[in-house]
Order: structure tokens, then sequence, then C-alpha cells
RNA sequence: UGCGGGGUGGAGCAGUCUGGUAGCUCGUUGGGCUCAUAACCCAAAGGUCGUAGGUUCAAAUCCUGCCCCCGCUACCA
């Protein structure tokens, strides 16, 4: 590897507290650290938090928390998440910090004075409740689905970066280095996205609106806009541009995101640097999402939520680092779940290594008085040898082109081959023929070689469990130069005579998980209560019966069928999102409840008047509430 | 609707860029061993690599059409 290495995680927004998303990221990122200084390098690993903009504001706002205490409170969240996860990173930057907003200051100023940085006014939607801008995501039917009221056009001056002026740059800059982002789906992706106008950045906020944020150093009335800001970070916390560090690091620079964050990291950031006449990063390393056991977005309502810090404290940081390593292909998304943690952990820990470990010191406690011996290899012992002293070489490539998974795979079968060779060479037989010792205590010393340098190669992954295994062995911490020696465990090493037990089996009960969801349940209901309407309430509701006199598909629409209702003498046009659930001809002639005073809405160019009511069993799957043939149409309905 | 990802033995996944033995883990069946965490080792069964065409001496891999699943997106009054 590179001998050195200057990695990042992003910043993690304190609007939201740690959760298996960060922790993915977080994790791949310490483990290539570890194995980088393993490997000899030198490396510095930064992460930290994103604490300005408007969402922050709002959160804490909404907390009824001073916005400094707040951001405060959820950043030492991320801190105790890391520290749970044995993540070394060697400093934790806050975008709060002085350090962080003089850099951003710095820069902006470098850019502005480059000319890269022009005032313009923007006209849009704006919607006072909300206090922002619309997107046409915010809208529906023209109103703010939040407030339900017309936005106002609103004029507003911004700050803008000539981001435009940097695509073709750009795009030569990833032509002549491949591997600038990867894996190469991501890099195809920002390709076709500068294959088109890119625009520019808009970067700035008027303070009024949003105060929480850094001042424009040219005009005070505006604050920096939170991307603008926030990746600035990564050269600021190595005290850009006059510290010790930039010149060192800077130049070795790999980021670690979420493939949510691709075009910032991938389009703003490298012609933000270039602007400000900084090199671009050397990688961008861009990891997918973390699904479901099920295959599908986490969500609540699934109850597919997987949190790896109740994993961490139920089954060990190790455990859960390694699992998240072993069985994800960083780049794809990948399905997560405590069962499958559990089958990883029993297969490849407990029954395999582990038991390796128990196996070889008991007979060496036995027979030999727990003393490491001086091997006399022979034939039968060259395999096991030579795939040993081979392994790091495997290991690495698969490491540096970001396959871990394969990475701890190609050691995991060395570990297997450990467990053939115990079966073959039958050591508890040698044992009992006085004559054979030093074929046994040749044996066993392999067994414990084969340990050392496993250990010393899952270290990236497991740092505490590596550790244990050497201890448990009598052994000390090793470098990867070490590794491709065999023979480097001293003879004659003492082993302790007892040791607890490495990775015992565990078992997973679903039932707990049931019960968590129950759990979840139970404190949604509660949170209802304090959400009751008075009967006043529910009587502004008008519920009438009607008849669905026919139903066709909405055109160019996945979930939405056009009903005409009958209410008594009264037609009706109502769409309704109903169409992954029931065929247009099954609809005919059923009698469904209308909530007939409803402000008619636009929806895909059909005025709808009214919504007919559905169950919702929480997990996708609607069922229209009917009544009885014989209610007649446009019944009042209580 | 647009964009992206995926469909490989019973389950979960590699392999696809750079065509040429379909690999790993779990599970199943039979056997071995008894040092070890009911673990370890051996063997076997099980795959028309979504589908239909095309290119090629040769296709899981390259090209085209289609089907299905997932994510974002439009759309759920």
């Amino acid at each position: 590897m590179a001998p050195t290495f200057y990695a990042t995680t992003p910043i993690y927004y304190v609007n939201d507290v740690p959760h298996i998303g960060h922790a993915y990221t977080t994790v791949m990122t310490d483990f290539l650290v570890r194995f980088q200084r393993l490997d000899g390098g030198e490396a510095y690993f930064l992460t930290g938090t994103d604490e300005h903009g408007e969402k922050v504001f709002q959160a804490a706002r909404d907390a009824g928390a001073d916005t400094q205490a707040f951001c405060d409170r959820i950043s030492q969240r991320f801190r105790a998440a890391w520290e749970m996860l044995d993540v070394g990173n060697d400093d934790f930057i806050r975008t709060t910090q002085e350090r962080h907003k003089k850099v951003v200051q710095h820069v902006l100023q470098t850019v502005y004075e480059r000319g890269d940085i022009y005032y313009d006014e923007y006209e849009g939607l704006y919607c006072v409740g909300c206090e922002r801008f619309m997107t046409d995501r915010d809208l529906a039917a023209g109103k703010c689905r939040d407030h339900q009221t017309v936005p106002e056009k609103r004029k507003e001056g911004n700050y803008f970066f000539r981001m435009e002026n940097y695509r073709a740059w750009l795009n030569d800059h990833m032509r002549d280095n491949p591997g600038f982002i990867r894996p190469e789906g991501y890099r195809n992706e920002v390709l076709s996205m500068l294959a088109e106008p890119i625009g520019d950045l808009s970067i700035s906020r008027p303070k009024e609106r949003v105060p929480w944020g850094i001042a424009l150093p040219w005009d005070d009335n505006h604050v920096t806009y939170v991307w603008f800001d926030a990746l600035i970070n990564y050269v600021s916390a190595l005290d850009y541009p006059d510290g010790d560090k930039y010149p060192l690091y800077w130049p070795a620079a790999q980021h670690f995101i979420g493939k949510d964050i691709l075009k910032a990291h991938a389009v703003f950031w490298p012609t933000m640097l270039k602007a400000a006449g900084i090199a671009p990063y050397q990688h961008l390393n861009v990891g997918g999402f973390l699904m479901g056991a099920d295959g599908r977005k986490m969500s609540k309502s699934l109850g597919n939520v997987v949190n790896p810090f109740d994993l961490a404290a139920k089954y060990g940081a190790d455990a859960v680092r390694y699992y998240l390593l072993k069985d994800t292909v960083f780049g794809q998304d990948s399905s997560v779940g405590e069962a499958a943690l559990v089958e990883r952990y029993n297969a490849d820990l407990a029954n395999d290594l582990g038991n390796l470990l128990a196996r070889a010191r008991a007979l060496l406690l036995r027979h030999l008085e727990g003393v490491l011996p001086v091997p006399m290899p022979t034939e039968a012992d060259r395999e096991v040898m030579a795939i040993g002293r081979g392994l790091l070489a495997r290991v690495r490539p698969l490491v540096e082109g970001l396959k871990f998974y394969a990475a701890l795979e190609e050691v995991l079968q060395f570990v297997r081959l450990l467990n053939r060779y115990f079966n073959d060479e039958q050591p508890w037989v040698l044992a009992k023929d006085e004559s054979r010792k030093e074929r046994l205590g040749t044996v066993l010393y392999n067994i414990v070689e084969g340990l050392r340098i496993i250990s010393v190669l899952l270290e990236p992954a497991m740092p505490q469990k590596a550790r244990q295994i050497r201890t448990s062995l009598g052994l000390g911490d090793y470098s990867f130069e070490q590794l491709d020696n065999w023979g480097l465990a001293p003879g004659g090493t003492q082993i302790p005579a007892a040791a607890e037990l490495l990775f015992p089996r565990v078992e997973y009960v679903a039932e707990e998980a049931k019960a968590e969801v129950a759990k979840e349940d139970k404190v949604e209901a509660e949170g209802l209560d304090n959400n009751l309407i008075t009967i006043d309430d529910f009587s502004q509701v008008e519920l009438r019966a009607a008849e669905v006199v026919a139903a066709e598909k909405v055109p160019k629409a996945d979930r939405l069928l056009k009903l005409k209702l009958k209410l008594g003498e009264e037609e009706r046009i109502v769409v309704s999102g109903i169409a992954e659930h029931y065929k247009p001809e099954e609809l005919p002639g059923k009698r469904v409840v209308l909530v007939a005073n409803l402000k008619p809405a636009k929806l895909r160019g059909i005025l709808s008047q009214g919504m007919i009511l559905a169950a919702d069993d929480g997990r996708g799957k609607l069922s229209l509430v009917e009544l009885d043939a014989d209610v007649p149409s446009g019944s009042r309905v209580r």
C-alpha cells in the first residue's frame, strides 16, 4: 500500500442520531486505516459532525434547546458510538469549531477573489409556515404538503459558485484517473452527470432566514450553505493552508461515503477544490446501502431496523465489525440482520476460529506443560507453512481493491485448512506415544504459528479479539512485516493456563425481536394519547357512503385509479392510490366510504373530489372499507 | 414516469469489466474422529447462471428484446 494514507468518513449531520449507515462507512474506513498501519504505512483518520444549517437550527428549536448545546449533545453521541465500535480516529472535527470556520472563510475569500463567486437573485415559491423555498416535491396540487397553504412568490439574493466552469476539467480529470471514484459503477454515474450541464451552486443563505451558519467574509448578511461549509472539513482538520499536517496528508486523501452523498463529493467538492487552488483528493470510495434482513429499506413500520450499537452490546464490537466487513460487498446494497450476524458469528468465529484456538491450547497445556516447543518440520507440514506464508500476499490486493469480504474469506480458508491439518495429524494420538513427542510439538507449533498470522491479519477487523488470540498463546503484537516468515512465534513461550473462550457460541432467539416490535408499537400507541381529537373535530369530516360506478387506470401512474362514484343523485370523480391492490374491473358495484368534504386536488391532471377510505396494514397493503349493499349511496357515515 | 441496482443448486452471496474448469458460507444426506465451543474432518446429492434471440470454435460473462424484484423519483386527498 501507499506509505501514507489520509482517510475520512463523512462528517455526520447532527439532525439524526448514529445509525447503522453511519456505522458501516465508519467501520470500513477504520478497517482500512488499521490495515495500512499494520502494513507499515502511516495513516491519519478523520471523522466528525456537520452542525450548521437550517435543519439543525429547526431540530434544536423543536427540542427546545439552545442550538449549540443541541449540537454538543448529538455530536457527543457520535463520539460515544465510535468508541463503542472501537473506531480509532485521530481527530474528530466539528463544523462549529473555530478552527473550521476560519478555514471555510479563507477558502470562500480565495474563491471570491478569483472571481468564481457571484451574486444573483432567485425567485421561487416560499412557504411561510416552513420558512423555506419549496421544490416540486414539497408541493402537492400547488400547495405545501405540510401546511396546505399556497406558497407565495418571493425573491431572495444568493451567492453562487461558478461550478459549471469546472465541469470540463472534472470530466478530464476523471478520464485521466480511472480510480478517482470507485467502485466503477459510481464513476460511470458521475461521468453521466458531467455529460450535461451541472449548473452553478448556490453557496449562501440570508442570515435572517438561516442564522445558524458561517458568515461570508465579504457579506455579513449571508451565511455559508451547508455543503460548501461541510466539505471543507476535510482540509480544515489538517489546518489548511499553513498547518504541518496539510502537506503531509492531503496528497494521500481518500474519502469514504455512502452513495446518498455521491454528488456532493464527486461533483461539488472537486470543483470547489480546483477553484480554491487545492489539488483534488486521491480516491472517493463509495459504499452502498444496508437494507433490512428482508432486502427492503430499513423502516420502523417494516420492523427491520438493525441497530449496530445494540448488537455490539450483545455480541461485542468485534463481531459486529467482522460481520459488516464479511457479509457485505462494498459499493453494493447489502441486506443485514441479527439472524445473519449470528450465523456468520457461529460459523466463522465460534466453530472455525475460536474452536481451533481452544483445541490447540488444550493439547499444549495437557501434554507439553503449556510450553511452545521448537518445531522440526517435515514434508507433511509444507502445505500449511507455504499457505500461511503467502497469506498476506493474497489478502493485500483484495483489501486494496476494497474487497473486504474476500480478504477475510481468504483468512478464514486458512483457518479451515488448519482445522483439517489438526484432524489429519491427530496430535491427540501422538500424545499417547512418548516416542512421538517431537512430532506432537511440531504439529502444535504449526497451529500456533498459523494462529499468529491469522490474528494479525484479522486485527484490522477485530482489534480486541486479535490480541486476545495472541495473549492466550503467550504472544505479543506483530506487524505485517513479520507474517511472511514462518516460525516467528518463539519456541519456549509459556502460554497462560487459563483463558476465556474466544467466541462462545451464541443463539439467536427470534422471539426477542418480536418483543421489541411489540414494545415499539406500544410506544407509538402511547404517543397517540397526546394526540386525541374531540367529537367536534371529528364531526368536521363528512363521510358518506358511495357506490363505485366505474374505475379505470390513470395512465403513466403505477398506483392511481380514477373512480366514478355515485352519492345519491350526485356523481364524483375521485383519484385513489389503490391500483396496486385492486383491479379496475373488480370495483364497480362496491359500496365504499368517501370523505366528501375534502378540498379537491389535481392528481396527474385529474381533479379528485374526495378520498375513499382504506385500511393500511403498515406493510404497504391496502384494504378498502366496504359497506353492505343495502346502504343507499349518499348515506352519512358516522 | 425517469434514473440506478439486482435475478447464479433449498437459503444468503462471489464470479460478469479482462468469454474457455460455475466458486464460497449455511442447510440436507452418509461416513470419520473424540483434542475441541453438540465443535472439527471426509464424501455425496443438488444449478438449462430470469427469459427469448444474436455474436463466437466457445457465453453466467459480450450485444439486443422482454419478464420479475429492490431503491430513489413521479404518483398515494
